[in-house]
DNA sequence: TTGTACGCGTTATCAC
DNA sequence: GTGATAACGCGTACAA
């Protein structure tokens, strides 16, 4: 391993200060245009590389976001991570990505490695069991801005970046019911976390709208697992009435839940009408296609960094925003298709 | 912004030295029981934590590896992400994690930025142009580690991981032709990548060994997008004889591929049995499922990442390993099962 | 077991 | 337009 360049010897070999070369290599303008070109040239030939931690150590700035979101591994959170990168990459920011792997206990040491790691600021999904957010005080008590997106706390210290989760179930709730259904079921996730919470107030609203009783059995709280949706079908096959439409919080459970009824015989959407959330890809291999809400990953992680980099541009403050509502909307297809459908959304 | 706390002012607080407080706090052996004691206290008390740069600035090591990887989108991937999270985050380890987005421009410029941040090793995986690897020259001339993953170069110097694509895709066409198949199909990616060149010549030896002649129309190079899926399945119904057995680089396009079949009164498998590559979720919402080989990417992350460390441990030297192989299994679904076949591997 | 003194490479400040 | 100097916070050789 040879010795590393430093502006000291690109300052040696020019016979200049090295106070020059920094200023030269960070374009700054007060220096002269040719002693600039020569410093980069000699530089480039020395093989040199600018020293981060120095310049960050001496400018107390990382120039890196911080990421923690409970899984990596699922469609919608990889595609904001990819609209993260993107943004982030463009604007000269690194990204450390970390899971809370869903539980609480993981996204507080990741919490904490982030603020020692000094991250300039931090986009946070939070896990399944989060009740609070004390382990991010750190974060507000040295002003390190701090953006939720997605999966977000009840706090009003908190800036978040969501779509309308109430409107998006009532949107969907109403389809159904456009479509003719009188007796529909909600499959939520944890009503602790905001998201399935809010959905599922979205549910009874367009019920309550539309004059449909809510009843117990209405509403089946599950985790939204592959396995969940099938358990939740059994449970609605054995429904008497049986429901004639089926509203489900997750494109995955969805899916589940279409392949044990169609094996139970009941046709889809014939028989039960069913809309599902997230737009995976999914629902366009599931037979008949999966209506369902779609919400645009990409363009919240795009949004989360460009957003929390204007923060550290100075541009604007984050105590003054507080929720950034995307735009998200129904994609019909064949699973709610009492008629012949096609779908309303370009995709 | 108040001040940040520094050992100095644990120091002072306790009336020892700095150098005391820093051994202190890395447990250093030669330290008072009690000293130590009374520094993580203080330490804690008055909030400090330990300065990440300062520290690399000094140790001229980062804790830090960086991963690019060609998109982040995809299941494969992110399921590669989780897993070299996992264990790097076990590790004390940060990711910082970049996308080529299939391009070499990008590429190129993300190792620089890797190389600039002083990653004390690197994870690649290669974009779909990448035909040489001149931009990770600096890394080997540093002598800092770098590891390909799955998408590998051809070339002596490069330590890879990967599974044994040709072994896959010889049991993947043989298994069709035990099934019956006589003219197969395989529909492949652009033949400049590893993985797509070699699941070819896989194809290639199977066919060989069963005495089947392989023509000009027996492979369809694609970009095996959902798009190609389509095109191919077109293409695969004007042949005349049609063939009986496909086999596709990919899931996604097998999938696609068998959509567009269906939809063309062809039976899945009795007229053309089908075989997928990576094992996504999306082979078992497809009907019928789709037999495929498992690709273990989240093990495949685990790995990657376990190795590099043990490299930077100096458990063991990069140069000597060339070539690490991870198992790969076919699982066998409805789609070419000419009988009722179940999955030979428990998933 | 503890302390002194210096260097890691950069940039901010002030001076010219 | 350029330069000298200090400071960022930590780790370590050397000394005690």
């Amino acid at each position: 391993m040879e010795k590393e360049t430093t502006i000291y010897d690109i300052a040696k070999e020019l016979s200049i200060s090295p106070t020059t070369v920094s200023r030269g290599l960070n374009n700054h303008p007060a220096v002269n245009k040719d002693t600039k070109q020569k410093i980069f040239e000699v530089a480039t030939q020395m093989g040199y590389r600018s020293n981060t931690f120095a310049s960050s150590l001496r400018k107390q700035r990382t120039n890196t976001i911080g990421v923690i979101v409970p899984l990596l591994n699922s469609n919608f959170q990889s595609s904001v991570m990819a609209g993260m990168e993107k943004i982030a990459n463009e604007a000269g920011y690194n990204l450390i990505i970390s899971q809370s792997l869903e539980t609480v206990q993981k996204e507080i040491t990741n919490a904490k490695t982030m603020f020692d790691n000094r991250v300039d600021g931090l986009l946070v999904s939070i896990a399944y069991d989060t009740e609070n957010i004390d382990h991010f005080e750190p974060f507000f008590s040295k002003g390190i801005p701090l953006l939720f997106y997605d999966r977000v706390p009840e706090h009003k210290k908190c800036t978040s970046i969501v779509i309308d989760n109430t409107q998006a179930a009532y949107t969907a709730t109403s389809h159904l019911i456009e479509q003719g259904c009188k007796n529909i079921v909600h499959i939520s996730g944890n009503l602790k976390v905001n998201v399935y919470k809010e959905r599922l107030k979205g549910f009874k609203y367009a019920l309550m709208d539309n004059d449909i009783p809510i009843v117990d059995s209405s509403v089946i709280v599950t985790d939204l697992s592959e396995e969940a949706g099938i358990k939740a079908a059994k449970q609605i096959i054995q429904m008497d009435p049986m429901p004639d439409g089926v509203f489900v919080s997750n494109d995955y459970c969805a899916v589940s839940c279409i392949k044990t009824l169609k094996q139970a015989g009941i046709s889809i959407p014939k028989d039960i009408a069913v809309v599902g959330f997230n737009n995976d890809p999914i629902t366009r291999i599931i037979e008949p296609n999966l209506s369902s809400v779609n919400y645009p990953g990409y363009e919240m992680g795009e949004m989360a960094v460009r957003t929390l980099i204007n923060y550290l541009d100075g541009a604007s403050d984050v105590s003054i925003t507080n929720t950034i509502t995307l735009r998200s909307e129904l994609v019909v297809r064949e699973s709610t298709g009492k008629l012949k459908h096609t779908s309303l959304a370009i995709h």
